[in-house]
RNA sequence: CGGGGUGUAGCGCAGCCUGGUAGCGCAUCUGCUUUGGGAGCAGAGGGUCGUAGGUUCAAAUCCUAUCACCCCGACCA
């Protein structure tokens, strides 16, 4: 392609309203234009790249037996409102009416399609299994799109559901498949991620994964063993913190201490001079049935609610109001406590680390000191419910320490169980004849999503670096001055061989100056820049430098097609995954 | 939706308080000179000042309403 050619609008300055490196450096490359709150028209060289990826996930997941179909975006609202969703899904499902006033919506996901579908074409476990994906554009009404590509309303995935006949298959055949065949997409995409574990809400078990591209401005924190595999999004990560630091319990009265107005742990910690180690925090929380609880922590530790949701069982969990805390202790916020609480007392392992603690007496202005377990207070339950930290053991290994990192999440899989078969009519005859609903799974990337994150995680300064397999073009040729006969025809010569042979790559042809020719190679980020000047070609030479690295080599005008080659091949190597 | 902010040329902004010819830089077009890291000179084009009402002899400027966009919170690929 030529650059004079392409429709590339760089940009010299930041744009007003882009915050984060993906969305500036996309504006500016000239890859995307705004049309409204998180709609944008994806340029050709945006395009490109996004195509890149879509190869990658389509030759992945044909690869590992999966089909692809294309459902329609625009959807009835009657398979939603057959799958409850229709009233369910809130204002996010943006909903349109047609000139008979029949209602519709744009699609956020495809369970409903895909099992309409499912439901009337697929009747007999003969059939099965079956995994069908499409790769095409979402709308979701968020209630605040940013951040450009990385949390568009409009956006492309991948999204792939798979049927088996029972779990075994399910796991196996289903879900292992596509963890494996996101391991590749990801590492064929040249990105640095983990997969981690995440929540799985109340179907349990450990099957899903979020796929996370590391990058430092990843709204997510994920954690990470430097010894084996285990990685999880800290929303729920163990350690084994809890196995250590356990201390017996200590044999000091209980006093009961003025402490007016002292509610929160830092107060409480400088009012009475003992570090927030030392004190007992108690926290009072209801599900959705209305039951409430008293959750205990270490005065220094926070609360993950999701684990408090997964031992209670339950499909939710809230922080109480201030009016339910009053109502179930007997005193205002920030005074609860495990001694003489009449709520049942659940307490986080970190609570056995504690002799003579401090603890709220349930008494308006007033704590105790010298609290100790089993003799003051007995939980109904001990549980790990605390949030797991940098620098703590790996719970899966011995000597692993859990590291945090912040990801951007690019793609998750889901095993769904029967959860939605059975309620949605996903059913096929056995080998008796008899119904039984089938074992889903799902999964998603997204695609526009994991090109903001590749910038997200490869950039610097002046600009993008494309990893080489998602790479808008391969190669620039960069002819300092296309007004020099000798410069030009170097150019466009070597333009010409490389493309014969197949290889991807943008001819600067512009008469600009050299600085806007760099400036812009640099912003654009083409994995291989080679330029053309007058000097080193009057002995033969062209300049060879990959724009990840500062190194400038010259080489014979005659060996530079044989580079090129090398070069891409060990660039291609190395996010083989081989 | 709650809180904060911004709308003036393709991009970045000034002008508004104190009403009176709509400006600057970059970009664009023409010509000449220049050409290894965002050139110089000369000239040119481009704006219903977000929109709608109101006040006034007169509104980008004051008032009212409204819309859009951005940032902080709950959501998610």
């Amino acid at each position: 392609m030529r650059y004079s050619r392409m429709l590339i609008p760089t940009l010299k300055e930041v744009p007003a309203d882009a915050q984060v490196q993906s969305h500036i450096l996309m504006l500016r490359a000239g890859m995307i234009r705004k049309l409204a709150a998180g709609i944008y028209t994806y340029l050709p060289l945006a395009l490109r790249s996004i195509r890149k990826v879509e190869t990658i996930v389509r030759e992945e997941l044909n690869r590992s037996g999966a089909q692809e179909l294309l459902m329609p975006m625009v959807q009835p609202s009657e398979i939603w409102e057959s799958s409850g969703r229709w009233n369910q899904y809130g204002p996010e499902l943006l909903r349109i009416k047609d000139r008979k006033g029949g209602e519709f919506c744009l699609g956020p996901t495809h369970e409903e399609v895909i099992t309409h579908l499912f439901s009337n074409e697929i009747k007999s476990y003969r059939q099965l299994p079956i995994n069908l994906y499409q790769i095409m554009d979402k709308f979701r009404d968020e209630i605040r799109p940013r951040f450009g590509l990385m949390r568009g309303r409009e956006f492309i995935m991948k999204d792939a559901y798979s049927f088996h006949i029972n779990k075994e298959d399910a796991l196996e055949s289903g879900y292992k498949v596509m963890y494996d065949a996101y391991t590749r997409i990801f590492t064929r995409c040249g990105l640095k991620f983990r997969a981690v574990e995440a929540d799985t809400g109340a179907i349990g078990g450990n099957y899903s994964h979020e796929f996370q591209v590391l990058a430092s401005s990843g709204e997510d924190t994920i954690l990470a063993c430097d010894a084996c595999e285990y990685s999880a999004n800290v929303e729920k990560a163990e350690s084994k913190y809890e196995m250590t630091g356990e201390v017996e319990p200590g044999s000091a009265e209980v006093v009961e201490v003025h402490t007016p107005n002292q509610r929160t742990i830092d107060e409480i910690s400088a009012f009475l001079k003992v570090g927030p180690e030392k004190l007992i925090k108690t926290l009072i929380y209801h599900d959705d049935d209305g039951k409430f609880y008293a959750i205990c922590l270490r005065g220094d530790e926070e609360l993950n609610e999701l684990k408090l949701k997964n031992h209670l069982g339950v499909n939710a969990v809230y922080a109480a109001e201030e009016a339910d805390i009053l109502k179930q202790t007997g005193a205002p916020v920030g005074f609860a406590g495990p001694v003489g609480m009449k709520l049942p007392v659940i307490c986080d392992f970190s609570v056995k680390t504690v002799a003579d603690g401090v603890t709220g007496a349930n008494k308006k202005d007033y704590h105790f000191t010298g609290v100790n377990r089993g003799r003051d207070f007995e939980p109904i339950a001990w549980a790990d419910l605390r949030c797991a930290k940098d620098g703590e053991g790996c719970p899966r290994c011995d000597g692993g320490i859990l590291h945090e990192y912040k990801g951007i999440e690019v793609g998750q899989t889901f095993y769904l169980g029967k959860k939605y078969s059975s309620k949605m009519k996903a059913v096929v005859q056995d080998e008796n004849g008899k119904d039984v609903a089938v074992e889903m799974g799902c999964y998603g990337i997204g695609v526009s999503r994991t090109v903001a994150s590749a910038i997200e995680q490869n950039h610097d300064d002046k600009g993008i670096i494309w990893p080489l397999p998602i790479a808008p073009f391969a190669v620039e040729i960069l002819p300092v001055m296309m007004k020099d006969d000798a410069v030009r025809e170097a150019g466009e010569k070597l333009y010409g061989e490389l493309l014969e042979l197949g290889i991807e790559v943008l001819l600067d042809d512009r008469t600009e100056r050299p600085g806007i020719k760099f400036n812009d190679a640099d912003l654009l980020g083409i994995p291989i820049r080679i330029t053309i000047g007058k000097k080193s070609l009057k002995d033969g030479n062209v300049e060879f430098k990959l724009r990840r690295s500062q190194d400038v080599e010259l080489i014979p005008l005659t060996d530079i097609v044989t580079k090129v080659q090398d070069t891409i091949a060990a660039l291609m190597a190395e996010c083989s995954g081989e």
